[in-house]
DNA sequence: TGCAAAATAGCACGACCGTTCGTTTCCGCC
DNA sequence: GGCGGAAACGAACGGTCGTGCTATTTTGCA
């Protein structure tokens, strides 16, 4: 919404305002909310705490949103948006079937590894909302939804290209490999333990190497068991 | 400390007191916070709240604790004594091996699976203090680190026993294992997706059966490559 | 330059927080 | 019965929170 109130303000044709002064400050708000969420959590982020932050008062930041939970709200898709440019996007450059998955991948495993210190909004938000109903979660779903679903697509297509065998369930690849990225973000930001990512890519070629080998099969990639998947015919 | 406390209350010859009513309603608002503080969170547990709970004053519930992070901690190590009773015990009572690393997963698995409707204070609060140093912190990585521990040593039992390939790896596996709990946890309690628990089974199958079999073997579990792993008997 | 509107500040309210302190109630023992 | 100490209470404090108000400043355009 942010975004494309932003370009249909772009080129006004009509003697409308042009006085983009508060997006400007809104958007350098929300990019300290997201830090200060990042660091102490959605339900952590205080208003106070960011008027301290950007010098401002905390009714003037508060204006900007009309209520926490919008705030809250704004932050999450601010959130989601940094993180497709930074880890979908670049992904989407690879081409379809095992490379794009493992792009995507790898650079969902860098991402989270930025963040061992500063925090990963999809991870924190999912234990602070789990038994929270309201606004703030059905975003929250909402966003990490479409980001499985991104990935779920990505390895139907890998099954479509013959990389992957082709009774692959991807929503059950899917879970397996969502569970490396968890353990990685606990093990390296809540154990500090060392060498988490190395483990999580190790455990991900482990992945890759049993779904891309047909049942009797060694566990070399091969484009065996060629049969497109969703043309099922 | 409680436990300990308590048995040396119950048979007392000298002339000590034998008013363990404080330990008594400790226990009772101990049992109402593990309950708030698994759906709240650890941050979220107040100390009003708990009153409330307990039809006490504010002021009666603190004074068995002496500070809000007193009483965290002591949350911690209420979930941490329940969840060893609940999962580590009964699944010691299995054969060392296999069969031991079987039941410890799945008496884990039933007991997060019991938790998606109350939440697990291991997970929720390795979010919460991922960035909070202090003293709860400490007490929530202590548990956790002997949890993980308990679950390694079963790893190496198994590998002991021939159970499992003499190259395992026990870290790299108990990584893998983990992420498993943590998606099951994430998909069921926050997406709310049905069948979680038999995505999380399935997965670990697929690990008991890579990490079971001879590198060129088939993935099914024999006791081959015969090697005792400590150089023990 | 002046003007309307947008943006920001200042202030106060009510609610809840953890904590302290003095008082009162309860219990076990002489 | 009365004494002593543990246990629980009640009121208050200083603090932070989100959120309404009303001014005041700033901004974009005539």
């Amino acid at each position: 919404m942010t975004e494309s109130a932003d370009s249909s303000l772009l080129e006004l044709p009509a003697p409308q305002r042009l006085l983009m002064k508060g997006q400007q400050t809104r958007a350098t708000i929300l990019d300290a909310a997201l830090g200060l969420a990042s660091q102490m959590g959605l339900e952590g982020l205080s208003i106070g705490a960011l008027a301290e932050v950007t010098r401002m008062s905390k009714s003037g930041v508060f204006a900007h949103f009309g209520s926490r939970e919008e705030l809250q709200i704004s932050v999450v898709r601010e959130y989601h948006a940094k993180f497709k440019e930074e880890v979908f996007v670049p992904a989407m450059r690879q081409p379809r079937g095992l490379p794009r998955l493992k792009a995507l991948f790898d650079l969902w495993v860098r991402r989270v590894s930025v963040e061992i210190d500063s925090g990963c909004l999809y991870i924190s938000g999912a234990v602070e909302f789990d038994d929270r109903p309201g606004p703030v979660r059905d975003a929250l779903v909402a966003m990490v939804l479409s980001w499985q679903d991104a990935l779920e697509r990505a390895i139907a297509m890998a099954v479509d290209e013959g990389h992957l065998r082709a009774d692959t369930e991807a929503e059950q690849m899917l879970f397996e490999v969502h569970g490396l990225i968890l353990a990685l973000h606990h093990d390296a930001r809540f154990l500090c333990k060392p060498g988490a990512v190395d483990r999580a890519r190790a455990a991900f070629a482990r992945v890759l190497a049993h779904y891309a080998t047909a049942p009797g099969e060694r566990s070399i990639a091969t484009p065996a068991a060629r049969l497109p998947r969703k043309a099922r015919g």
